[in-house]
RNA sequence: GGUCCCGUAGCCAAGUGGUAAGGCAGAGGUCUGCAAAACCUCCAUUCCCCGGUUCAAAUCCGGGCGGGACCUCCA
C-alpha cells in the first residue's frame, strides 16, 4: 500500500494519512437534505466523495462510508406544509430520488445512511451530555451550545470567537448568551414533526446529527470527514464544536475534505440565474457518465467552471441547454470506451493469450494510477495514465507485426483488464462499451436531428455503389452524409457510421 | 468590514522548491480507392504583474491587479 497524502482542510496542507486501524477507513460525508429534487451541486459532491471512496478501496483501504440524510428540517417542513404533504414523507420521497439520481452517475450507495428521524435518542443523549459538561444550557424550550465554553470555536474556517460575534448578522436573539451560539434542539412549533426530550417537544437542530450519527456508527473519533466547502462554516465548525465539547479534545474526524464548488461561467449556481440542472436533465443530455468523467478530469478540491448555454428561439423562449463542458468530457469517454470496444471484440474473437508474461509498457498503468490517487487523490493524473494505456492498446491492435502472438494477445487482455479496474476507482468505463456507443449515438441523433432512416439508406447505397467500383458515386454520397452530420467509418466488417461531434459553438 | 481560495498555451487541466503531465483545437505524416477512426511528429525558455528569499521559485515571502467562496439556507 503506497503512503497515501491528502490535504486536510483542517491542517491546510498536504499531510500523510494514518488511518486509526491500519488499513481501514472510517469516512463520515455530509448528505442531502432532502426536500426538492437534487441538482447538479449534490451530484457534483456525491460524485467527488464517491470517487475518493473508490479511490481508497483501489489503493487497498477497508472503508466503511456513512453518508445521512437530513429528513427533520426547516426547508422540508416548508415545503410539506405548502404542499400539504407530510413532512416525513416528502423527505423519505426526496431520499429516494437523490439515490436513484445518484446512481446515475456512479455513485454507490453509502455502507450506511441513517437519517435524523431514527436517530432522534442519540441526539437527546449527546445534548444532555453537553448540558451537563457546561457547554450547553436550555433557553426556554431550546437548548443552544454556548460557544465561548469551547475556546477552539472558528480553528476550521480560520475565525476567532470575537470574530464571529462581531460579523454576526442574525438579530441577537436574547434566549442566546452570546450571538454566535447555535441551536441543538428547537422547542416545536404547531404543524410541525417533533419528538419528546427532557426540555419539552422539539426536534433537533440542523448540525446536532452528523456529531450524533458519526458517533453511532463511526465511533467517537474516526478518519476522515467530507462535505462541500460551503459547510465548513458554520455546518463542520459546529460538528467539532458538539462532539469535542461532548468527547474531549482530540476526539471526531481526524481529517477533513471539502470538495470545490461548481461555478457557471464564473458565477455561483442559483434558482434566480437559471442555472439550476437537476440530474434527469443532464443525464438525457448527455448521459450520467460524463459528468462522472468530467468530475473526475478535474481534482475535487478546485473550483471548477462549468460551460452551459440555454438555447433560445427567435422568440426567447428556452428550447434547450447545451452542456458544453459535459460534452466535452463525453467525446473523450467515447474514445475510452471505443477502445474497450476494439478490446472486447478482439479478444473475445481469439482468446486472452493464457497465462504468461505481456509487454513492459502493459505493465505500467496500476502502479502509476496508485501513485497519482495517492496523492491527494488526483484523478486527472490518473486519467491522463489511463490515456497512455488506451493509446498502447490501440497501437498493439492496429499493429501485430513484430510481438509474439500470444505476448500480443495477453498484453491487451492485461490492459483491457486494468483499464476497467481503474475506471472502476474512478466510478467511469463500468458499461457494456458497445452499449455506451450505441446510446451515446442515439442522444446525438436526436440532439443533431440525425434522420438514421435516411443514413442507412445512403450507406447501402455506397456499398453498392463501392461494389462496382464507383467511387465517384461512392464518394458523393459520402460528402452528402457528411453535410447531413454524419461520418462514415469503413472497416473490414462493413460500414459503420457516427455522427460528427465536435464543438459546434 | 472579517476569513479563505484561485489566476499555468487558443480552450480544458495536473504540477507546493530541482528546471512545465495529459486532453481538445491546430500543423505535418503513416494507414486508406477516397475518407473517418487509430497511430506518429510538432505545438508554453515559461506559469497575471512587480519586488524579495534561495545554488535553484509556477511552487516560499511581501505588494499590486483580476476572479471566486464563506461570514445568512445553500453541494
Amino acid at each position: 500500500m503506497p503512503e497515501l497524502r491528502l490535504y486536510d482542510s483542517f491542517q491546510r496542507q498536504k499531510v500523510p494519512f494514518e488511518p486509526l486501524e491500519p488499513g481501514k477507513v472510517g469516512m463520515y460525508v455530509c448528505g442531502p437534505t432532502t426536500y426538492a429534487t437534487a441538482h447538479i451541486g449534490h451530484a457534483y459532491s456525491a460524485i467527488a466523495f464517491d470517487t475518493i471512496r473508490r479511490s481508497l478501496r483501489f489503493l487497498g483501504y477497508q472503508v466503511k462510508l456513512v453518508r445521512n440524510i437530513t429528513d427533520v428540517d426547516d426547508k422540508i417542513i416548508k415545503r410539506a406544509n405548502e404542499a400539504g404533504e407530510d413532512p416525513m414523507r416528502l423527505a423519505a420521497r426526496f431520499a429516494e430520488d437523490y439515490n436513484r439520481d445518484m446512481a446515475r452517475f456512479g455513485v454507490l450507495p453509502p455502507d450506511v445512511e441513517p437519517r435524523v428521524s431514527t436517530h432522534i435518542g442519540e441526539i437527546i443523549a449527546l445534548i444532555d451530555r453537553l448540558i451537563a459538561g457546561g457547554k450547553a444550557y436550555v433557553a426556554g424550550g431550546d437548548v443552544n451550545f454556548a460557544v465561548e465554553s469551547f475556546p477552539p470555536y472558528g480553528k476550521l474556517s480560520g475565525q476567532t470567537i470575537d470574530e464571529l460575534r462581531a460579523g454576526a448578522r442574525v438579530e441577537v436573539d436574547d434566549r442566546k448568551r452570546s450571538a454566535a451560539d447555535f441551536a441543538l434542539w428547537k422547542a416545536a412549533k404547531p404543524g410541525e414533526p417533533s419528538w419528546d426530550s427532557p426540555w419539552g417537544k422539539g426536534r433537533p437542530g440542523w448540525h446536532i446529527e452528523c456529531s450524533a450519527m458519526t458517533t453511532a456508527h463511526l465511533g467517537v473519533t474516526f478518519d476522515l470527514h467530507g462535505g462541500g466547502k460551503d459547510l465548513i462554516f458554520p455546518h463542520h465548525e459546529n460538528e467539532i464544536a458538539q462532539s469535542q465539547g461532548a468527547y474531549g479534545e482530540g476526539t471526531f474526524s481526524r481529517y477533513w475534505l471539502h470538495n470545490g464548488f461548481l461555478n457557471f461561467a464564473g458565477e455561483k449556481m442559483s434558482k434566480s440565474l437559471g442555472n439550476v440542472f437537476d440530474c434527469e436533465q443532464i443525464a438525457r443530455a448527455v448521459g450520467g457518465e460524463a459528468l462522472r468523467f468530467f468530475c473526475v478530469s478535474h481534482h475535487y478540491r478546485s473550483p471548477v467552471d462549468f460551460e452551459v448555454e440555454s438555447m433560445r428561439d427567435a422568440a426567447g423562449a428556452v428550447t434547450g441547454i447545451r452542456f458544453y463542458s459535459l460534452e466535452a468530457a463525453d467525446r473523450r469517454l467515447d474514445y475510452f470506451y471505443s477502445v474497450l470496444a476494439r478490446l472486447d471484440a478482439f479478444l473475445s474473437a481469439g482468446g486472452d493469450g493464457g497465462e504468461g508474461p505481456v509487454l513492459r509498457d502493459a505493465e505500467h498503468l496500476l502502479p502509476a494510477v496508485r501513485d497519482a490517487l495517492s496523492d491527494d487523490f488526483n484523478t486527472p493524473v490518473a486519467l491522463a495514465v489511463m490515456g497512455d494505456a488506451a493509446k498502447l492498446a490501440n497501437k498493439l491492435l492496429d499493429e501485430a507485426k513484430g510481438v509474439d502472438k500470444q505476448i500480443r494477445r495477453r498484453t491487451l487482455a492485461h490492459l483491457a483488464r486494468d483499464l476497467r479496474q481503474v475506471g472502476g476507482a474512478l466510478g467511469i468505463l463500468g458499461c457494456v462499451p458497445a452499449e455506451f456507443l450505441h446510446e451515446r449515438r442515439a442522444r446525438l441523433v436526436q440532439r443533431k436531428g440525425v434522420d438514421a432512416a435516411a443514413v442507412q439508406r445512403y450507406i447501402e447505397d455506397r456499398a453498392a455503389a463501392r461494389a462496382s467500383k464507383d467511387f465517384a458515386r461512392a464518394d458523393e454520397l459520402r460528402r452528402q452524409l457528411t453535410e447531413l452530420g454524419v461520418e462514415l467509418l469503413d472497416t473490414p466488417a462493413g460500414t459503420d457510421w457516427r455522427v460528427r461531434d465536435d464543438d459546434d459553438r
